[in-house]
DNA sequence: TGGCTATATGGCTATATTGCCAAAAAGAAA
DNA sequence: TTTCTTTTTGGCAATATAGCCATATAGCCA
């Protein structure tokens, strides 16, 4: 059985924390739909720019995305293309877990 | 963020969270060959039974895995199948990232 | 019954995370 | 130049997490 040294468990586990809060999620799914600037999240989010820009900075840090400097606005677009899969794997299966669940109730 | 309600984000994302741990990732993925008791993966993490026991129930609460009780032992079983295609798709997005990094400083 | 194993839970400390404000850095505009 | 905008960084307090030990619970076997 081939194992894996621990610090491939670490950079991929950082991946996954870096999708790990809400805010994040949403952030990477609105990019998904078209690269957004900063301030552009900022108002959809409702949060302290500071905040932002700190959960934009563990998801380019994480490798999911990557940013590029157009005056003086940074722009985010999806670097883990493959990611974006994810999500809906996520839902699919939550949903069938709650119908099980209301099965098992008897709903 | 209206496209999705903000519950969606919260459970989808607390799937990732169950997958953001070095541990709870290697515990899924050797879940993914085959069940596994709680004591099988303490002797192969070397942590505390109480540790491990806990991080288990992180991945159970998230809908990643499913346990069952046989005798005096508890053995887990993945029951989100797809997150076992995650680990392959962050792998080689790092991999590439990585010599995309080597070849800009001109490996 | 008692003793042993396997697992879960409570409590505790150390560390990490999150969100805000204040301020700095970098451009654009006046 | 000054002023405004955008973004980042530092600092702080509140909260969450991770690991251990001690203990509780449950099942097996003698």
């Amino acid at each position: 059985m081939e194992k894996k040294p621990f610090h491939t468990y670490q950079s991929q586990s950082a991946v996954f924390k870096a999708l790990s809060h809400p805010a994040r999620l949403f952030m990477v799914e609105e990019i998904a739909r078209g690269e957004k600037c900063v301030c552009e999240l900022v108002r959809m989010l409702g949060l302290d720019a500071s905040t932002v820009s700190k959960h934009l900075t563990v998801l380019r840090n994480a490798g999911v995305l990557e940013d590029q400097k157009r005056g003086n606005m940074v722009f985010f677009r999806v670097r883990m293309e493959c990611v974006l899969g994810f999500s809906s794997c996520v839902r699919k299966s939550l949903e069938s877990q709650a119908r099980e669940q209301l099965e098992a109730v008897g709903g």
